[in-house]
DNA sequence: ACACAAAGTAAACTTAGAGTTTACTTTACT
DNA sequence: AGTAAAGTAAACTCTAAGTTTACTTTGTGT
């Protein structure tokens, strides 16, 4: 290994390292009150050290939110992987149900991953084009699963074959997504207001959303 | 009229002087990039003056949400005062789309309200009771018409009639709001990636849901 | 083994904007 | 006309992101 590779794998390391930190400092705090000065001390390296690894705290919550979204994507591809096999129906239904599992477990990758979801397209950091392509493949192998099960429905006659897959996908992604992040964030207004649980709430949307592509 | 209510009564127009100038600078350059000094000087009073009236500038933002709520209520009240009368999934969706309208028509307000309807319950300045219940029954209302109009469905014999109203009025509510949300966001992600356009998706989404509540 | 480049440091600095204080002036009611 | 309420400008505090400076440590090539 060349002097050049080791400086970089150093280099990785040390980056990794001052994610692990500041996801302590952010994660304890919250994102706006946790500061550079705090990041920098946790991470052991001063300021300017991180400075020059990051070009801002932006951009280390971003790595903190592809950390999010690779162990869901794990979390997703367990399902695919299982065995015996599940209906096309049944896997959808279950990757709402690992999603919502995952955002009670990792709370704050979820909290991350839902901020950048929220974004608007032209993010405030401007991304290097292989920063953003690598965030828009963690949505697309998420999506991918999406379209490939319903297909893979509609060839068993599980799922109507009147829809198109990808307009269905986007509508099963973001509505499942808008139902999270209500369910998520009015907990408390939903369950005083209307006396209505997370649980029974979410296991009804998800059985609607079912519904909408089941056929008859 | 006293002199106290004739006070009162300029300090409401005073009020909404300031909302009108904040508005018109924060809609021009977005929120974050609108500064106090800014607002003040639009608003034509000194920057300690218009802290007087409000306490701080998120407080403002609040009041430009509920502009653009009681906006947005009295589109989809239209609905419900128009003769013919329509059927109850008819309105249902025709209140998908009078959102989806406001949205385009009105993105500032729109996204107003998205940012608080996307807020933690536990907001970030402190709101008094007063205040969060003024918000929550501005919500209450879209939400009562949703359920009501369930209800008239179930009768009507056009909407399933084993179906739960307010976890149904949640479930369509939450999905909507996930579906404008990523439509308006990743507008150009998913034309670029998908080639799919907004009013095609919006319009196969609000089919969708339509046909989850649909008794056949 | 030592020169020198790369990487790191502490601490002071810049910048920006929210919110506050001060010391003073204008307005309008009685 | 006197007084209290409401307003003003401008300087101030505070916080936190990001930068600069002047210096030290570390590690690699010859």
């Amino acid at each position: 290994m060349g002097s050049i590779d080791r400086k970089n794998k150093i280099k990785e390391i040390r980056k990794n390292d001052i994610i692990d930190a500041a996801q302590e400092v952010i994660f304890s705090k919250g994102y706006n009150q946790a500061s550079m000065d705090e990041i920098s001390k946790q991470a052991e390296f001063s300021k300017r050290t991180v400075y020059s690894y990051f070009s801002s705290k932006e951009e280390i919550y971003f790595e903190i939110m592809v950390r999010g979204y690779n162990l869901l994507n794990e979390q997703i591809q367990n399902i695919f992987n299982e065995i015996p096999q599940k209906t096309a129906l049944e896997k959808i239904k279950q990757m709402g149900l690992v999603i919502y599992k995952f955002s009670t477990q990792y709370p704050n990758y979820f909290e991350a991953i839902m901020s950048y979801e929220n974004k608007e397209e032209d993010f405030d950091i401007q991304l290097s084009n292989s920063s953003r392509d690598n965030c828009y493949n963690l949505g697309e192998i998420l999506f991918s699963y999406l379209k490939t099960t319903l297909e893979e429905g509609v060839k068993e006659g599980l799922i109507r074959d009147d829809i198109d897959v990808v307009n269905t996908s986007v509508y099963i992604w973001s509505s499942t997504i808008g139902l999270f992040d209500v369910l998520i964030k009015k907990k408390k207004y939903l369950k005083n207001y209307h006396s209505r649980d997370t649980d029974t709430l979410l296991k009804n949307g998800l059985d609607m959303i079912i519904y909408s592509i089941k056929k008859r």
